[in-house]
DNA sequence: ACTGGTTATATAAAAATAGATACAACACTG
DNA sequence: CAGTGTTGTATCTATTTTTATATAACCAGT
């Protein structure tokens, strides 16, 4: 549909900047005077200054140093401030355009926050991200065991430092991504025994993808979610596991890396 | 500062949407008809009704579906692509609010979209993130090892799936995010020999948190940035390290998690 | 002292935008 | 079949924004 995007910045119900001010500004930092920048940019000289005078008062640091007479008549420059609005200006209008990109794909689900900014920023090379809320804190002295709740209920552990959990402000009740790499899951036929402070996410083998070093395989847990495992070749032959075939994902609570919204 | 950021979308040169016009969608959708939705939202019917007929004919598919005559006169509601742009819009709002917070914040710096997003997004449970570009694609069939170059130039690597990498689109000179999580670094006293392809970061021990199970060294690299370690007591005590000493951190490039921008 | 190109300010004209009002067409309801 | 509250148009007016124009103050350089 080809948007395009407009920012104005606002301050106490006044227009602060928008993509014209920001031209004007460009053009004056290029050509060194208000009345020349206001010609570059196509506008009046009046409209210029009347915007030039309404950003310096409304930003709590002036944009532009303004001087008249002088050598050439006088000038005007744009302040390391100014230079730095010109730079956010520029960063916020690349946010949101990948903002606006991620959601006019139709496929991306809007349910939450958390969800789409994971979809349209930081992309990881961890294969299995699971949205999960976080239910309980068990703390320890330095290291906290986080238990989280999967989309269905199923709960999910992973191992984190005092530090990070504080950092990242956990709280039950509160949105979390869990990241796991794809070799770190290990995967053990249906009711075997396994060591019962790992987690272990019962699915079905949905494909078999077969490496030099490593088999892939791609799983269908029961909870619906795809997850990611990545054998070597010797585990994988050990295991003779087929598609179709129904198996536990395994991983360790300390192999979960947690993402929240800053 | 207080900036309130005002977003609009346009569409070949037109207005498609502003504030203005969501919050009068919104009461359109409380109403159930354009005229009473325009009087709700403070705005005369004609432009309402030109607002209205503008997004409709701009959109790729109607956001509005009118009736006139019929019951009550006739009505307007949203479509669900409607819904949806309102949806997207709030969205967009939001993830507005946070980078402008991020951006405003003097101590953000500006070098590189991906690191502000990645201080405005997502907070990882990771504790240690280096800004790196990648410098060779090492690929075998399954597996590839990725070289990357931190920011002074030191080398790092990271074990990546191929469709992980793939799916970054990793390439040399991308900047990537390069995530590890503390309890997987392992420090050993400057001199030891290593497992030559794990990582090795030489430093110094800035601090020492002693706790229960675990004790927590932060380390400052000779390359300037910070780094994070968890040992175990056991390990802890037989390495008898204090601050000030000078160790090297290593970590299996298998435990790196690479992020990127989308 | 004069010049040049600028900032700073005021005022009037023009243009774009929003509002007020009026009214035909519509289709369901009682 | 008239009543009702809409949508859909048209026209005119009011408001706001932008442009055009004019002019005073400024000050280094000539």
């Amino acid at each position: 549909m080809d948007l395009e995007l407009l920012l104005s910045l606002h301050s106490q119900k006044q227009l602060f900047v928008n993509p014209k001010r920001i031209r004007l500004l460009e053009q004056i930092r290029a050509q060194g005077s208000i009345s020349q920048g206001a010609r570059a940019a196509g506008i009046s000289y009046k409209s210029a200054w009347d915007a030039v005078n309404d950003i310096n008062q409304l930003a709590d640091s002036p944009v532009v140093e303004r001087e008249t007479g002088g050598k050439g008549g006088g000038g005007a420059v744009l302040t390391p401030y100014g230079e730095r609005l010109l730079k956010i200006y520029g960063l916020l209008n690349q946010i949101e355009r990948m903002a606006v990109d991620a959601l006019q794909d139709e496929s991306t689900s809007l349910d939450s926050l958390l969800s789409v900014v994971a979809r349209f920023s930081l992309q990881t090379s961890a294969r299995n991200q699971f949205f999960t809320r976080v239910q309980k804190l068990e703390p320890t002295h330095l290291n906290r065991k986080i238990c989280l709740q999967m989309t269905d209920g199923t709960p999910l552990y992973a191992d984190i430092t005092e530090r990070s959990s504080h950092r990242l402000g956990l709280a039950p009740g509160k949105e979390v991504l869990a990241l796991v790499k794809a070799p770190w899951v290990r995967l053990v036929p249906e009711g075997t025994v396994v060591n019962d402070h790992d987690n272990c996410l019962p699915g079905i083998i949905a494909e078999l993808v077969p490496g030099e070093e490593f088999d892939e395989y791609e799983l269908r847990l029961d909870q619906g979610e795809p997850l990611c495992a990545l054998l070597s070749k010797t585990d994988s032959r050990r295991l003779k596991l087929v598609a179709g075939d129904r198996v536990k994902a395994c991983f360790a609570p300390s192999q979960v890396i947690l993402a929240t919204l800053g």
